[in-house]
DNA sequence: TGGCCCTCGTAC
DNA sequence: GACGTACGAGGGCCAC
């Protein structure tokens, strides 16, 4: 098993921090320091140093760098050692003598060495270290390293393991075995067969790591091989190794590490003392780093901790001074491949890329690509751009210029893809999820695109109650610039027309501009992001960015229908309609549309004279709950419930499903928006697969139209009560958090401990009132609220909700540290740190300031709830990357629904629960419940 | 006719 | 006024 290492006392850490700077900096956006510093990739440095720290806490902790310009002593052995090593991009450069600094100021001691490469002083400290008998964890994920592995996999003194923190991955003798097929003691071998490209180690020609690995297994190490060549049966292969023999020796001094010269520092000297806080806001307060270091985790919610409160201006700062010309955009036609590939150099060189694919429709699973626009960021000056933005038309229909040259999609996205796939570059967009549903089709094939910073999404991290988080809004509220919507160049309504048909030279501009502002709000948003915080960038950069690709996939998968069964639910339910239609009309003695809440205020309360209970803005209330009261009244009223419940399942549902399947599928596709609840949550649209009906028998049915393809079964997996069980966690309360743990019926309990009675004699109804009371909590709901969903009066309801309290007094504090704490810093927070402002509280109108508590309340535990599920949401999706017996079809807020093959359903099970289960760790434990079925409806039974 | 608002109802 | 988060159907009303 590949475990985590342990740490503690008795555990080296050696950190291999080259490999780590070159990985941060590719994988985090750019962001600048106030001064324009790029400092991206010393940001994910420190940011993995002192998860390490935390996380380990090791006794010894080293950081070794490779010495910048140092003559390693290969090149005496061989001058083009390395020798085909790109030169660092341009704004890494100044960030590598810093990041030493950082180093420095984290209080870690650090080495380089003129001569030795960092892998030699690693290699000599390991050895050291193991045989102190200490746990040597390499943090690196450097194959050269591999080489130092050591030691059986279940003893830790004197073991030496390589510890990757991006993948959360050690590797240990099963490891390299796993990816090499031979042992780290034969490495240095393969390494020297097969070559290095990267390292410009020469290997044998014509020898990979296949067949390296073969010939190691066959003679049992490089002079085995080079020894027995006589006996190898290909003739190619034979007369490489013989021609390549000294090559193949030369390969092997250099991937091999040196050793056995004093350390340069003792050991001794590399007991972590763990930072200081002086030192580090020294240096890191300039660089605009601050909240990002204080090692804050989330922990309770809680009113004690005590934070600035920030307001949108500072969260999402504007963007001064944007120089984006509107009309510069450069129209490149198909005919002028080689300007294209000038840009595109351009960007490999900068580093940074950003891109619009613009899609031909709304939908993306029925929209094709129509051009591309690209524009290259400077991230050191965020409001410039380093050259004007490209649009390269492919599919459009109107071309003011008829000699146009549009591209062809196959050949346009074969150029781009190998940028868009190098990890090299930084890639920028805005709403990437509905390209990547094109961009995903298998004629495309352009994924995965890796992209690091989407606006939409920077926007909605920072500030997820913001009215909406298009280009257009931000680039008004952030640079003050106007730009039309997508809706100002194709129309809306009636008059709105495919994508294609807007001529080249209206689209090709307005592409441009927005790729131009991705280019410049990009890198601006990530800086706001990383200012925000350690929390707050995981949450964007671990959670929201990677989400966003799986919530495509789902799109793309779609769920079956059965649309016979909804025709025959439609036509059963129209018939009753109909009847109910009739007799309500009987009744009435006149026509009269039962959908009409104006006609039916008169028919009910004029006409017939019954009372008016409540009334809206427009007119008396016609709503399920007056008319209920009513319906011991008058006949008419029963009739009029069941006719609205009717035709809402039919008119909702069974007639609007069909009609949303792809013909081009044969499946149902929803749209999931990431970026529209103001929790947190996700939301669904056309359909909204959210909102399914399942409380009634009637309702439920429905489900039955959901169905899995032949021989695949669902199976639907969800998180029991986590809105109260992440409740318990926040507010500690003893008797809420036992129960859970318990094991407990939570609603049982609840009416135990208000009722004073022992959980065997709650009644029915002692336990609807307290499940009641237990939402209601969540909601903040109060007793006038209760009093009307439970049919109580006011008071008792009241009396109920004080016993809660009394009963559950972690609740009661926690709330009102809740709202102490929204009122203070103006935000809720979530338990990953999503922050949702909340301007309600400091409203004018006791109204506004009560919506505000109410928000303060239940954003915390909704949210969580979300965060939670959108950690696990990722977690499987990687799961079943190479499981192609089962897929993630669709989410409902505390639920995942997945299509699999019926024979693997347990096997699906197995898997995913535990990766639910263990999505968070809780103070209470996170119950996943699972069902599986021929349709919606059966699984969830 | 199109578009927006209101009311109502479905889910978690 | 009173229960948080969503989406959407249908009626009603107004502008064009």
């Amino acid at each position: 098993m590949s475990g985590r290492p342990t740490g503690g006392t008795g555990s080296l850490f050696l950190i291999d921090a080259n490999n780590f700077l070159f990985r941060a900096y590719h994988a985090l956006p750019m962001l600048t320091a106030p001064d324009g510093t790029p400092v991206n990739a010393i940001h994910g440095y420190v940011r993995m140093v002192q998860a390490v720290r935390k996380e380990f806490a090791p006794q010894y902790l080293l950081a070794v760098f490779d010495a910048q310009g140092g003559t390693s002593w290969r090149r005496a052995i061989y001058a083009e050692y390395k020798a085909n090593r790109p030169p660092p991009p341009d704004d890494l450069v100044p960030q590598i003598p810093l990041v030493r600094e950082a180093t420095a100021a984290l209080s870690i001691p650090w080495l380089e060495h003129e001569d030795l490469e960092a892998d030699d002083l690693i290699a000599a400290y390991a050895e050291h270290g193991a045989k102190q008998g200490l746990e040597v964890v390499v943090v690196s994920s450097d194959k050269d390293l591999m080489q130092l592995v050591r030691g059986p996999d279940d003893v830790r003194e004197g073991s030496v393991r390589l510890w990757d923190t991006m993948k959360n991955r050690r590797v240990g003798p099963d490891q390299v075995v796993e990816k090499f097929g031979v042992g780290p003691e034969l490495l240095g071998d393969l390494l020297a067969l097969a070559g290095d490209s990267s390292d410009n180690i020469p290997g044998v020609p014509g020898i990979g790591p296949k067949t390296a690995t073969g010939l190691l297994q066959e003679y049992g190490g490089l002079e085995g091989i080079l020894a027995n060549t006589a006996k190898i049966k290909q003739k190619k292969r034979r007369e490489r190794l013989e021609a390549h023999a000294d090559d193949a020796r030369m390969s092997r001094k250099l991937v091999a590490l040196r050793t056995g010269y004093d350390l340069p520092t003792p050991l001794e000297a590399t007991a972590d003392k763990g930072p200081e806080r002086a030192r580090m806001d020294a240096f890191f307060d300039p660089l605009g780093f601050k909240s990002t270091l204080a090692g804050s985790v989330g922990g309770r919610g809680g009113g004690t901790r005590r934070i600035a409160p920030r307001t949108l201006s500072e969260t999402m700062s504007k963007l001064e001074g944007l120089v984006l010309d509107k009309d510069s955009t450069q129209i490149i036609q198909a005919t002028q491949a080689a300007a294209l590939d000038e840009f595109l150099a351009a960007a490999k060189q900068a580093g940074h890329l950003a891109f619009e694919v613009e899609l031909s429709g709304d939908d993306p699973m029925r929209a094709d690509p129509i051009g591309v626009a690209l524009a290259i960021p400077n991230v050191a000056k965020p409001a410039t751009l380093l050259r004007a933005p490209v649009y390269l038309p492919i599919a459009h229909r109107s071309l003011s210029d008829a000699g146009t040259v549009q591209w062809k999609v196959d050949a346009l996205f074969k150029q781009l893809a190998p940028l868009l796939r190098d990890p090299a570059l930084t890639k920028y967009t805005h709403a990437f999820k509905n390209q990547a549903v094109v961009m995903l089709r298998p004629d495309i094939g352009l994924s995965p695109v890796g992209v690091a910073a989407d606006t939409m999404l920077a926007s909605y991290t920072l500030d997820p109650a913001r009215a909406d988080h298009d280009l257009e809004g931000l680039a008004k509220d952030l640079c003050g610039r106007t730009v039309g919507g997508r809706e100002s160049i194709v129309g809306k309504g009636k008059r709105q027309v495919g994508f294609d048909q807007v001529d080249v030279a209206i689209a090709g501009p307005w592409a441009g501009e927005r790729a131009g502002l991705v280019a410049s709000l990009g890198p601006h948003l990530g800086a706001a992001i990383i200012a925000a915080g350690e929390q707050t960038l995981k949450l964007y950069q671990d959670i929201e960015v990677p989400l966003s690709e799986v919530l495509a996939k789902l799109e793309r998968r779609g769920i079956l229908l059965d649309v016979e069964e909804l025709g025959r639910q439609a036509n059963e339910l129209g018939e009753q309609v109909q009847a109910l239609r009739d007799s309500i009309e009987a009744e009435a003695g006149y026509a009269v549309d039962p959908n009409s809440p104006k006609q039916l205020g008169k028919l009910l309360f004029e006409d017939r004279g019954l009372p008016a209970k409540k009334k809206t803005k427009t007119g008396y209330s016609t709503d399920a709950q007056t008319l209920e009261e009513l319906s011991l009244l008058d006949p008419i009223v029963k009739h009029i419930l069941e006719f609205r419940s009717l035709t809402k399942l039919k008119g909702t549902y069974l007639d609007t499903l069909p009609t949303l399947i792809n013909p081009d599928t044969g499946r149902l596709h929803t749209h999931f928006h990431q970026a529209v609840a103001a929790t947190g949550r996700l939301s669904s649209s056309e359909p909204n697969l959210q909102n399914i009906p399942i409380r009634t028998e009637q309702g439920r049915r429905i489900r039955r139209g959901f169905i899995a393809p032949e021989g695949m079964t669902l199976v639907t997996l969800d998180y029991s009560q986590i809105e109260l069980r992440v409740l318990a966690h926040l507010s500690g309360d003893p008797n809420l958090t036992k129960a859970f743990k318990d094991g407990a019926d939570v609603h049982r309990r609840t009416a135990a401990e208000v009722f004073e009675v022992s959980e065997a004699e709650v009644t029915d109804e002692q336990r609807r009132v307290a499940k009641a009371v237990n939402f209601g909590v969540i909601y903040g709901q109060s007793a006038f609220g209760l009093a009307r969903q439970l049919g109580i009066p006011q008071g008792r309801a009241g009396k109920y909700i004080k016993a809660y309290f009394k009963k559950i007094p972690g609740v009661t504090s926690y709330m009102n540290a809740l709202i102490d704490s929204a009122k203070d810093t103006g935000f809720a927070e979530t338990i990953l740190g999503r922050r949702r402002r909340i301007p309600e509280l400091s409203r004018r109108t006791s109204t506004a300031r009560a919506y505000g508590e109410r928000i303060a309340r239940n954003t915390p535990i909704q949210g969580s709830a979300a965060d939670i599920l959108k950690v696990a949401m990722v977690e499987v999706e990687r799961l079943l990357a190479d499981k192609p017996w089962a897929r993630m079809l669709l989410t409902v807020h505390d639920e995942l629904i997945f299509e699999c093959e019926t024979a693997q359903v347990e096997a699906l099970v197995q898997l995913v629960k535990p990766a639910m289960e263990g999505a968070a760790t809780l103070d209470v434990p996170l119950l996943v419940e699972g069902g599986a079925g021929p349709t919606w409806e059966s699984a969830k039974g």
